[in-house]
Order: C-alpha cells, then sequence, then structure tokens
DNA sequence: AGCAGGTGTTTTACTCGTGAACTATTTTCG
DNA sequence: CGAAAATAGTTCACGAGTAAAACACCTGCT
C-alpha cells in the first residue's frame, strides 16, 4: 500500500471532493496529507490509494470461498489459467499467466501435484520443457469454486449499482492499458 | 489477479468482442472464461480482476522511488503515517494505520529506529504502551519522497485525462465505502 | 563433431509477514 | 486487598515469495 494508506487517527480530516459525504478511509488519509503538504497535488492518491486498498480489501474477503477448499489464491490461479485457457501448459507459461515468478510456480506445481490436482508430463522433443495438465478432480475443483466465488463478487459490487459498475470496469480497463502498456517501457 | 476476470469493457454486458480493439490482460482473461463457461456471469471479474492487476502494477513500479531510498512500501506507509497525523502514535495505533500486523509493526519499527528515522519513549503512566515519533531525518525523508511518488503517479494516471480521473476516484471511493462497511460483517 | 551460448526448470539462501504463544503491565471486581 | 481478566507489546516458528545460482538440455556456429 501506499502512502495514502491507514486510517487517521483523529486528524481533521476535510473531504477532497465537496460531495463526498461519507468518506472512505483513503479520503481521510489524503486530507490528513493535504493538512500538512497544502502545495502537494493529492489528486493521484485518490486513485491509487483506492485502487490498493480495494485490492487489499477485496484479496482478504476473496480468500474465503477458497480457503475453504484448502486453496490459496496463487493455487487458484494456476489451476484457473488451465481451466481457462483448456489446454496444458508449460511452467514459464504459468509464470506469465499467473504473473508470479518460475520458483513460486515450481513450488505451486509440486503441492498440487501431491494433492492430485494437475499432473506434468514431460514433452518428448525437448526433454527441457515439461506440461502441466488438470486431473480431473483439478478440473472439478475449479468449476466448483469458481461460481461461488462469483457470487460472492456479485453480492460485494452490488452496492454500486449496474451503470456504476460498467463505468468502473470501462475505467478501470483504460487505467490498465496504460499502465500494461507504458509501465515496463518507464524508467521510474 | 483473481481466476475471475472479465468482459469487454464496453460497458455493454456482452461476450468478448474478437475484435475488441485494445484488451488489456484482464478482458482476455475474461474471455477464455466465457469461452469455457458461457453459462456464468463474468461480470464482477471485469472489475475485481482489473483492481487486482492494477494493484500489482502500481505497486511494482511506485516502488522504484522508495527503493531508491532503500525503504520498502510498509516502511514508508509507517512513516507515512506518523508524518500526516501530525503526532506521536503508539504501536497498536501504526498496525491500524497501516493495516499490518502488530508482530510487523514491531519488526519495522526496529529497523527503523536503527536506522533513526524513528525515535520511542515509554508512556509515563502506562508502562505498557510506547510512543513512537518521526525523528528530523524521518520527517525530511517522507517530505523528500513524497513529492516523488506524487510525482510519478500524476505521470502514470494522465492517460485517463482529468474527468476520467475524477470519475474513477469517485467511484472506487464509492466502491471502498461499500467494502470498509460490509466486508468486516459478511462472514463469507 | 564440439563447444559457446541460450532456454526451461529447479534449487538455494534469504527476506518478510503472520498467528500464536509469551511477558509485562493495568483494570475489574468479588 | 488480591486474583482473574484485559491490554500493549514482543518473540517465536513457520510458510510463502523472490532473485540469483545451478542444472539440464538444446541450438547454432565453425
Amino acid at each position: 500500500m501506499t502512502a495514502t494508506n491507514g486510517r487517521p487517527v483523529d486528524g481533521a480530516a476535510r473531504p477532497t471532493a465537496p460531495g463526498a459525504a461519507r468518506h472512505d478511509t483513503v479520503a481521510a488519509v489524503v486530507g490528513q496529507w493535504q493538512a500538512v503538504h497544502p502545495d502537494l497535488d493529492t489528486g493521484p492518491m485518490e486513485i491509487i490509494g483506492r485502487i490498493n486498498r480495494c485490492a487489499a480489501l477485496l484479496q482478504q474477503a476473496e480468500d474465503a470461498p477458497l480457503r475453504r477448499a484448502g486453496l490459496s489464491r496463487p493455487e487458484f490461479d494456476l489451476l484457473g489459467a488451465l481451466r481457462r485457457t483448456g489446454h496444458e501448459l508449460t511452467p514459464s507459461e504459468l509464470t506469465r499467466e499467473t504473473f508470479s515468478s518460475g520458483a513460486a510456480v515450481t513450488k505451486r506445481l509440486k503441492l498440487l501435484t501431491e494433492r492430485g490436482l494437475v499432473e506434468r508430463r514431460g514433452d518428448t522433443r525437448d526433454r527441457r520443457v515439461a506440461h502441466v495438465r488438470l486431473t480431473d478432480a483439478g478440473r472439478d475443483l475449479v468449476d466448483a469454486i469458481l461460481p461461488e466465488q462469483l457470487a460472492y463478487e456479485t453480492t460485494v459490487l452490488a452496492g454500486l449499482g449496474t451503470p456504476g459498475q460498467g463505468e468502473l470496469a470501462s475505467l478501470l480497463g483504460e487505467l490498465l492499458v496504460q499502465l500494461e502498456g507504458r509501465l515496463g517501457m518507464l524508467r521510474v
């Protein structure tokens, strides 16, 4: 999380937007920063701080259905990648699909293999590469968890209303295109 | 990112368009899910998946200015909490401010104290509690890093345009209010 | 052929965060 | 008063992720 994280202790947090009647924790934090550094443009915090905070809260909440199945989120992401692509993937493809390091994928595969959720076979031509696929049990598990997760997510987002959800998805999509396009290039 | 990622972002609830102009990675993932499970409503993925992915990318990018100063993000969050509140905080207040565990705060305080960025003193009345404050060096460090971070964030968000940024901040604020309000109560 | 260099995957050594004890103090109240 | 419960903070053992080195294999060049 960014510096925009955290709950104000007692500060006189002034909402940044005039219409912001009830403020979330980020608004309060931004208010504190503004009081200390009135010269700084804290605009970006309102977006980035909120994204980080939402991600943290969602992660915690979303973990619940997964934990019932004894899976961590990264494990589920790995299984999900195999399920949604519909075919075998190599470990390196899995690192790309799940945005995690090779070492992490190796470890996860080891555990998931022991649990009988995935299987591996070696490539016949290139003996360096492995191919990983879901077992029937793995596939069933993913198919059982996914609807639960979506249902929960739906209830969490319900408060936004359908049009708000569409707008939000669209704006986040734009931002993501920017981030994915530029971020690699930008030497900060 | 979640395994559940979205629909095309057009705001319309329709399955992934083959010719969709610019995809972010989330749109692609959601498209794959829809192909496998056409019956599921993948709408929530488009929001939650993107939030998670944006958070991951931003975190990586934002770490850069911090690392130059030899700080991790959680360390900076701790210092930032002290800076923006403007007064001393106890370790337990810091756990609340930074949303991290007590053990983590203890460790961070130890390191930051050794580096001369924070100081502690015991409470005179209740000898269980400690009070932590920034040293001058700590204050200067925060004040030096914060503008860099905001500047970088501004450039990252520039692609959205000012009105888009306002909308996004506002929608995320609404979502955050929902999450912070309900999530604690919801036993998933 | 043979070897330099590239690629796919695993191993190693390490960092960091967490939950669950544990210590030390204060509060509650019979 | 004094024992039990509550609270603040730290310590411990562990799990999980990472970067970098190691390993195994392949490819291209001469």
